[in-house]
DNA sequence: TTGTAAGCGTTATCAG
DNA sequence: CTGATAACGCTTACAA
């Protein structure tokens, strides 16, 4: 290759790496080659040479989940500007799997990270550490993390929740959630709304609080139990996401309850449909993609040296719609 | 390392990559120093010494679609258990971005390559078949595809929607399309729906023929205009996706239009509202998981030289539910 | 502005 | 079974 533009390879290599210090005609002698050629330089000896990979990895639970694809989908968009490639791994829940996707991704070099939750096993974050690597904890906030963090804080957000259903006269609750186990969001989640209710003296009764697959079947199924239960039952319930609220929905018109007036109803995330269905979701919408850009754009600046130690906040904002209203249908 | 190890680096290499010729003992120490140095070998050195990578590539559209989401996550199973990484692009349906995502992957040196669709400049096929890279075409299918396709017929999938609804009595049809530019599956739907209907003499009016935005509200008032318009209305509306069914039959119970009854509506994709909705939606089935594992199951045959031909199809499946039946509403 | 030459961390080929 | 040693394709001083 250097050969056909009878140049040597130093040159070939500053006419990709620092242009301007090649004379023009040169340049494109070069780039005539290698169009020619059909070359591209080669990533694994760049890398090697100049301990630069060009590489981030994104370790998220699921692809399944909307909510983390659009995160993946943001960080690419600003990666890819900066010509850096992302390696993908998915933990599925299990802080094993995320280990294991880490350990890969040092391997191969990859210059900065983005990893979904901070419940992740310490090998996890030495490894990291002694790897040099920086990253970024996504998706959950909290003031006192020792990560750098990028997302919101999920107990707040569900203070929020509660303290809009207290607000609305409502005293009973029932709590519909996804697993919390190795979930650090989920328990969070799950602890602001015990917080919250707790300052009013409200506690969740144990045959109200379900955990379980975060999808509308289980959602549909949890109400039934709830309704069908020989506690009293509640005149709201809290979703841990918006499957399990419309879940919720859906079996309530089938069973004939009417939302919000006998029953009020809330979720999280405000997927599409949230504010189509009806009655529409009340809920929180997070910009997700933005979580993705800011984690991208953070890394972004570290490895330029910028120390921008803006804390990544993306908050959350409550969309109150109809499926909540005050306690007894009064409206 | 060698040396906390006492060996050569020729063993060490031999240790990852052929444990059995090395005695026990070598082998322990040698994983013992690893350990105490936390060390793993360095893949950039290790792809420029062996020619091989370990990475596969895939180019989806966006992973803000849920079925491609979980096309890269089906792939990525199966590549992780093979020790293989993904390199994840998203083209936006940009052929032009699409081109440079191959770029970018092939100078990264990925081993294979999926990516969604055949609708490509040639450049790229050109730059794959180059760079001698394994590729496979998903979601996509025909028999006389020059390339090798992982998915199903789209054209055929939407006969048979087509087909369903003739079969109830239809005769009268609107369409509501995503975009077809750059989307050659799309554009195979609509043929197959254009294909069937005429088989039996008839055409979609132009005022009935949608085009716009996959989302609910391109649903909603796509019913609505059809609704609204001067020309005689379709008893039957044959979407591209579930989203955009999902929003003609939201807009039709707003409307108070009796589905099925006045109007039969379908949808692609079987998305998991679309069984819970009310009433329950009529949609194609498609295991896009299993798109990804198969494509990323036919790409390692490759790479080991299996020479598995066999064609990649996964068929979707007709889930006849509530929302279509019989033409003026006998059923 | 351009060329020379020494690595970067592995694997592969030979010897031993 | 193990060790030397030469690549692999690039970057980066340093020299010209």
């Amino acid at each position: 290759m250097a050969r056909l533009a009878d140049v040597s390879t130093a040159t070939v290599s500053r006419v990709y790496n620092e242009p301007d210090k090649v004379s023009p005609s040169v340049r494109e002698r070069v780039l005539a080659a290698a169009t020619t050629l059909n070359w591209i330089p080669n990533a694994a000896g760049r890398a090697l040479a100049s301990t630069r990979t060009h590489i981030a990895g994104a370790i998220i639970p699921t692809l399944d989940d909307q909510v983390f694809a659009s995160q993946v989908s943001g960080m690419q968009a600003v990666l890819a500007e900066r010509g850096i490639t992302l390696f993908l791994g998915c933990s599925n829940y299990d802080p094993a799997q995320a280990l294991t996707q880490v350990r890969a991704m040092l391997a191969r070099g990859v210059e900065v990270i983005a990893i979904v939750g901070e419940a992740h096993p310490p090998e996890l974050f030495d490894a990291l550490r002694q790897a040099r690597v920086p990253y970024a904890i996504t998706y959950a906030y909290r003031e006192d993390s020792p990560h750098h963090c990028i997302g919101f804080d999920n107990r707040a957000a569900f203070v929020e929740i509660a303290e809009h259903l207290i607000e609305l006269g409502h005293r009973t609750f029932a709590a519909v959630f996804q697993p919390s186990r190795d979930n650090d969001r989920v328990q969070a989640r799950v602890a602001g709304v015990r917080e919250a209710l707790a300052r009013h003296g409200i506690a969740v009764r144990p045959s109200h609080m379900h955990e379980g697959p975060a999808t509308i079947a289980f959602g549909r199924q949890s109400l039934r139990a709830i309704w069908q239960g020989v506690d009293k039952r509640p005149t709201a319930i809290i979703c841990g996401n918006d499957q399990l609220a419309i879940g919720v929905l859906l079996e309530a018109a089938e069973l004939g309850i009417e939302v919000p007036q006998q029953l009020s109803v809330t979720g999280f995330d405000d997927v599409a449909i949230a504010q189509q269905i009806h009655p529409s979701l009340t809920t929180m919408y997070v910009d997700t993609a933005e979580i993705g850009r800011c984690a991208a754009q953070y890394l972004l600046d570290v490895l330029d040296g910028k120390e921008s130690l803006e804390s990544g906040v993306v908050q959350p904002v409550l969309m109150v719609r109809e499926s909540t209203g005050l306690v007894g249908g009064l409206d």
